[in-house]
DNA sequence: GAACATTTGTACGTATGTATT
DNA sequence: AAATACATACGTACAAATGTT
């Protein structure tokens, strides 16, 4: 019943990572974890918790900077959305699943989206 | 000059086959060689060669199938396009700009992304 | 500026598990 | 059952960027 249970370790770091972000406990800016106290809060592998941050960078929640540290980025929809991309047929949906929450707070960007989702064959 | 004279490694075999994929040499639902073949072919590691695939995945260019292989997906956007999705201020690009050149092929999606790509602060 | 510690980036080797053939 | 191929995961090493002393 978990939900997480049987999931692969580097989606619990991804995972867990994520809820801090979007719940707010830590703000656009803000510094996360090196990867090294990662792998100790988490049990596991440079490998393993390297894999989850830039799984985080890839979904743009998170900016590396080699030589400093990951930070939060500021996902305010109405300040940093830039354009639009409409994307077929994606095959790893699950890392896009963050991009789209953040996309669901602009009503604007909602509205084309459905309007857009229906049309194929065009 | 080179180009891809200083690309670390991953982003070369992700390239090589990224042009393999998009040149038409190797078509939709053909198999890409093996990672054991790729690590031959480029002498790189199975790290490497799994991470350059796994980015062609995220892409959306080819599908992964444990024990079976890689294969190129359907990238006719006329049949693939399932749905638009609108992505706030993208940290690392370079994993969408194969989408991107996939998604030009629809003159609608075109026409679609340079109307919302103004639209700032709805 | 120089020296040093920290942190991320890339890369290798290896082991084990899971799915497909 | 067995071979093949991808999936996850560990440990390690060195390079590059950054920050601090």
């Amino acid at each position: 019943m978990g939900g997480t249970g049987k999931a692969p370790k580097y989606q619990k770091v991804f995972d867990a990572l994520q809820r801090e972000i979007q719940s707010g406990r830590v703000k656009a800016g803000d510094r996360l974890p090196s990867e090294a106290e990662l792998e100790r809060t988490f049990g596991a592998s440079r490998i393993t918790v390297g894999r989850a941050v830039r799984d985080l960078q890839l979904a743009g929640l998170v900016e590396r900077r080699a030589g400093s540290g990951s930070y939060v980025k500021a996902r305010n929809v109405s300040e940093a959305l830039s354009f639009g991309l409409l994307i077929p047929d994606l095959g790893e949906t699950e890392i896009f699943e963050p991009i789209c929450q953040g996309m669901m707070a602009s009503p604007p960007a909602r509205q084309l989206a459905l309007l857009w989702s229906p049309a194929r064959r065009p």
